[in-house]
DNA sequence: TGTACATCAGTGAACGCGCGTTCACTGATGTAC
DNA sequence: TGTACATCAGTGAACGCGCGTTCACTGATGTAC
């Protein structure tokens, strides 16, 4: 039941975006009093924060099926994958996307029980950088050198363990780049100048590989 | 009095977030009757479009003084004012940032006055773009390349005349990515990762402007 | 098998709210003669 | 200087709307004896 719920609610997110979002139209989709929906659910906050949730776990999802599929070696592979993932994912569900990495909702912050969802997709590029790195497979940037510890410490050793903290802050660089690519596109910034979008988003990978130390695509 | 009323409806912009936009609670602010308001604006949606263009204005005139206050023959220089003066503006302006950079209103689809202020601020990148590849201080990179023309052709002849496409196309790239930075970052997906934000976006500006072929800072 | 009771998903009316926009109006100001 | 008129910024009441949430309630189901 509850997660008829919260199945209405994408429904409606999918369709008018996450603050025509409403309690009372959700409650009609699945056939029930605008009443009855809070024998399930607490509040419209925790109806969102139901939605986050569900969002970060099914792009992890997404990614992880996608990287999945490569062989374990084939690094830069893996990093396209998730990429291309990332982006599918959110061209599949424009308003979800928006909802996590968009404007946050105003009026409402997100509760810790939406963190560790949110790491997954994360963990995923963690994953390839630190095997990466380990199988000698990354070509270590040497023009800048970073002085300053600029990473939190812990984050580092739990998710990058044994990782050159400028391959870190590449990694993290990469990663920013990757979803503001994403975001241009699909919020209309790059209408007008990018004719060709898939190609320009897997040149802009193949690039974004460059950054990170990751040998170029084999073809 | 309509720039008071654009006023007024920036001051709450700064406090609730565009959807907390109201006409009502702006004329209220602005001492009048909810009903006067439209003796001097057709619509919401025309308030909005105002606060769009006054936004893409105002970040514009922002970078532009940050970067006319660097000698014309320091690219890289201009190019980390750019960045910097971006951040600066959307610290200083969060929502006003995301009314521009992020989700898209919903139900509100930005007319083609829009456009034109939105140009102001990539028109500045591109300067440097094209003036650093005319006087022959890009690094072309070499690693890349491209074979289709990705680009709108007619964008590419009227902003970045003169410049190879792989160069453009490093050049939105690191357009993108400084907004995935900048984005990343007030949206609070940095939160936990990086400690010192100031610091790693200066590095990560560093790094776009390798990406670019842009000589490194002098310092 | 039958009765008394607890549980609990769901109901419908109501609360108080703020919204965008319209409309007939007022009343001050400026202009023409 | 005085009068008639047009202009137009601003008013206040009203429209119809949908919202989140509460509350006393019903009625079916399951359990205990």
């Amino acid at each position: 039941m509850r997660q008829a719920i919260i199945d209405a609610a994408l429904d409606q997110l999918a369709v008018t975006g996450a603050d025509g979002l409403s309690v009372r139209e959700v409650a009609r989709k699945v056939g029930m009093s605008s009443s009855a929906i809070y024998r399930h659910i607490p509040s419209k906050d925790a109806l969102l924060t139901a939605l986050i949730i569900e969002g970060y776990e099914s792009l992890g999802r997404a990614a992880e099926v996608a990287e999945g599929a490569i062989p374990r070696p084939a690094f830069t592979a893996r990093f396209l994958a998730l990429g291309r993932a990332v982006r599918r994912w959110a061209q599949a569900n424009p308003h979800h996307y928006a909802l996590l990495f968009g404007s946050p909702v105003p009026g409402y912050s997100a509760p810790e029980d939406t963190i560790e969802p949110a790491t997954q997709i994360t963990r995923l590029l963690s994953q390839v950088l630190v095997e990466a790195s380990a199988a000698g497979s990354l070509r270590a940037p040497d023009e800048l050198q970073v002085d300053t510890s600029l990473l939190e410490p812990d984050v580092l050793s739990a998710f990058l363990p044994g990782l050159p903290e400028e391959i870190a802050i590449r990694g993290i660089l990469a990663w920013s780049s990757l979803f503001g690519l994403v975001s241009f596109e699909l919020f209309g910034h790059l209408v007008g100048s990018v004719a060709d979008n898939d190609a320009f988003f897997d040149t802009s990978l193949g690039v974004l590989c460059q950054v990170i130390g990751l040998e170029a695509a084999p073809a």
